[in-house]
DNA sequence: CAAGACACGATTGTTGACAATGTTGTGACC
DNA sequence: GGTCACAACATTGTCAACAATCGTGTCTTG
C-alpha cells in the first residue's frame, strides 16, 4: 500500500495535479487513499529521496521548488545522460528497434502538423524513454528516470512556455534517429547532449519573452 | 530520529559494515537504535530509492547485492558524469581551489610513497568529492554521490583486489588536475571520463586475475 | 492602537499493539 | 527414509493512540 500511495503521488506531482510548494498533509492523503498515516509517511520519505518532495522538520512535507537555475543544473546533468544514451543505443539497437524508432518521429510529425500539442509531447516523453531503454542499461534508466521527473517540477510550473516551440525539435529528433540507425556512437552522443542543452536554451529564450509575467503569476499563486 | 537511521545504516552499508545481501530485521535495527520501528522502516524507504537496499514484500529488506555486470553500467554512467565534472570544474574553479587540488594530489603521492593504502583511498574519495564540489551544480552532486554509493556496494565485495593497482591513477589524477587549472574544459572532460572508464577497466582486469576465487568466496559467505 | 504573551487547535513524530504473511520445525504417512 | 501437511514461531504490514512541536488567534498591557 505504500508502493501504491507513492506511485500515485509522484504521479500526481509530476503531472502538475499537485503544484508546486504545496504543503502535503499525512492525515488528508491517508484518508484520501483509505491508508493509515503510516504508508504515506514511508512514501514520502521515498519521494524525498527522489527529490519530488521535502521535509520541513516538525511542519510538514512540501512538493519541491525548483528554481530556473536549479533547471538549468538539471539541465546539465540530463544532456550529458542524454548523450550517453545516444552512444549506447548507437551501439545496441537492432532492426526492429530502430523501425519503432522511426515510426514514433513519423507519428510525431503528423501530430506536429495537427497541432495535436499534448499528443506531442507524450509521445516526445516516449520517444526518449524508448531511447533511454535501447540503451540496455538499467542504472543509466533509472538515473535519466529519476532527473526527467525533477525536470517535470520545473516544466510543469511554466506548462505555457513550453507550447510555443514545438516546432524546432523535429528535425533534430530525426537526426538523432539517422545518427543511432547508422550506428554512429559519437555523432548520436553529440545529437542528443546537443539537443538537451538546446531545450534548456529554447525554456530560456520563452521565459526571457513572456516568462516574467508568468513566473510573478506562480510567484503569487503558490500558497 | 529517522534521519539519524538512515545516515547510520547508509554510512554502514557503503561501508561495507554489512555485506551485501544481508537481510536487515526491522525490530533488530530498531532495538540497536533506541527507537521504534516506523522511524526504521522510513529510513528503509529512503535507502531503496537510494538504491542501496530493496524490498521484498512480506520478506523483509535487503541490502542491494550489484553484480559485475550492473557495476559496469553504473560505471559508464559514472563516467558521463564525471565527464560533465570536469568540464564544469574547469569551466568554475578559482585559484585557491586549484592550490587544494594540487595539494591533495600531492598527499595523495606521499600516502602512495608509504603504501598507506586505506589513507590513500580516503583521499582519493576526497579527490572526487571535491572536484564535484567544484561543479557547483548541485544536481550534479547529488547524482554522483547516488552514484558513486551504488559502486561501492559492489567495491565492497571486492575489496581485496583494489589494493593492487592504485599506482596507475597517480598520473591521471595529477593531467585532470592540470586540465583543470589551465580552464581546458574539453580536456578536463575528456580525462575525467577516460579515468573512470579506466578505473572500470582495471576492476574488470583484476577480477579476471584473481577474481574468480574470491566472487566464489564471496557467493558461499553471504547467507 | 500596536506589540508581546499566552493558550488553543492542528499537525507531525513516535510508539506499542494487532492482523497478515512467510518461515521453520515436527510429525504422520507413503 | 523421504516427503507432504500442519502447526508454532518469527517477521512484516498496518493501524490507532499518545507526546511533542508549530502556527494562530486572542487577550492583555504599555
Amino acid at each position: 500500500m505504500t508502493a501504491r500511495a507513492h506511485q500515485e503521488l509522484e504521479r500526481q506531482i509530476v503531472s502538475g495535479e499537485i503544484r508546486g510548494g504545496s504543503k502535503l498533509k499525512e492525515c488528508e492523503l491517508a484518508k484520501s487513499f483509505g491508508v493509515s498515516r503510516g504508508p504515506v509517511r514511508e512514501a514520502f520519505r521515498a519521494l524525498d529521496q527522489a527529490g519530488l518532495v521535502r521535509f520541513e522538520k516538525n511542519r510538514g512535507v512540501f512538493v519541491r521548488q525548483v528554481s530556473l537555475e536549479e533547471a538549468s543544473d538539471i539541465y546539465e546533468v540530463r544532456a550529458s545522460l542524454e548523450g550517453l544514451i545516444g552512444r549506447l543505443a548507437a551501439r545496441r539497437i537492432d532492426a526492429e528497434q530502430v523501425r519503432q524508432l522511426r515510426s514514433l518521429v513519423a507519428n510525431m510529425a503528423l501530430l506536429h502538423a495537427s497541432l495535436d500539442e499534448a499528443a506531442y509531447f507524450a509521445l516526445n516523453i516516449e520517444f526518449h524513454a524508448l531511447l533511454a531503454r535501447m540503451s540496455r542499461n538499467a542504472a543509466l534508466v533509472a538515473t535519466y528516470k529519476r532527473t526527467i521527473n525533477e525536470l517535470d517540477l520545473f516544466r510543469r510550473q511554466t506548462l505555457a512556455l513550453d507550447t510555443s516551440n514545438i516546432t524546432l525539435s523535429t528535425a533534430e529528433h530525426l537526426a538523432i534517429v539517422n545518427a543511432v540507425a547508422a550506428r554512429d556512437e559519437d555523432l548520436a552522443a553529440e545529437l542528443m547532449t546537443a539537443h538537451a542543452l538546446q531545450s534548456c536554451r529554447r525554456l530560456h529564450a520563452a521565459i526571457a519573452r513572456n516568462g516574467a509575467a508568468n513566473a510573478a503569476d506562480n510567484a503569487v499563486r503558490q500558497p
